[in-house]
DNA sequence: AGGCTATAGTTGAGTACGCAAGCAATAGTA
DNA sequence: TACTATTGCTTGCGTACTCAACTATAGCCT
């Protein structure tokens, strides 16, 4: 599941993620601190996942004018090309795995209570937006 | 959730769950080969992770008579003695945190709809055994 | 018996994290 | 204004994995 993304993307699924979650974000860019959260990482964590994804071009650093100690995170063209080729596959696997198994209404239903766990987020809607 | 068990009582879920499936084995033992399927872990991976157990005096090694390839992994007293006193509190745990969110008829449904992904075992029944 | 191939297990190198400690900037308080 | 606490981020070290390469045994098939 997520071994396909690494093998056919060279993504973890926290590489993944992270992508995701600038591309949504206001002007493609996020605080550390925030994506921390976002993705359940620690601090460190963050900054060593960025470190590969700047590394590779996906993303860029940038300095916050009114608080000098926030580095944002910032999305590149090429991080949002990247983004939009993995996303197309791993949708529609994610995607398919629940269909072969699972009819409408029992996915509803099954969205609906995990919700519920802590850390459930607004991880749902990944699926409806286009990336 | 799982952070809890490291804390209270130095053991990893991988730990956790060797112990537990060992101790549903049959004579407390099992191939190294089985438990990486079962743990969904390489072969690798449950070398180290028995080296650790072993060191702790959880495990003990043990050759196997017709097949001198396999060394299997077997629970000792106090191995099953840790598992006990872990499994009391790490179930409780997870008994409360699913009882705060869920009925009695959504546990069920959701039982029945995530045992039809891929991986899902018959880990289920954990809660129902004393350990 | 000899020669493949498959299986059980270990080991070395690399990766993705967490934790604790540290630095710099900001915010709160006297 | 100075002093302390908090926040954002990075770095060193340890851990829990994986993968690839290896050894040793076992099961063929001729």
């Amino acid at each position: 599941m997520s071994a396909q993304l690494v093998a056919e993307h060279g993504l973890t699924i926290n590489d993944y993620e992270c992508l995701l979650y600038l591309a949504h974000a206001e002007e493609g860019r996020m605080r550390r601190v925030d994506l921390a959260e976002q993705l359940i990482l620690t601090a460190s964590g963050v900054t060593r996942l960025l470190d590969g994804l700047e590394r590779a071009g996906w993303v860029e650093r940038a300095s916050c004018a009114s608080d000098r100690r926030v580095t944002y995170a910032v999305l590149t063209d090429a991080g949002r090309a990247k983004l939009q080729e993995a996303a197309d596959s791993h949708i529609t696997g994610v995607r398919t795995l629940f269909e072969e198994r699972f009819s409408a209404d029992e996915i509803e239903t099954l969205a609906r209570l995990l919700a519920r766990l802590p850390g459930a987020g607004e991880a749902v809607d990944e699926a409806s937006c286009s990336g």
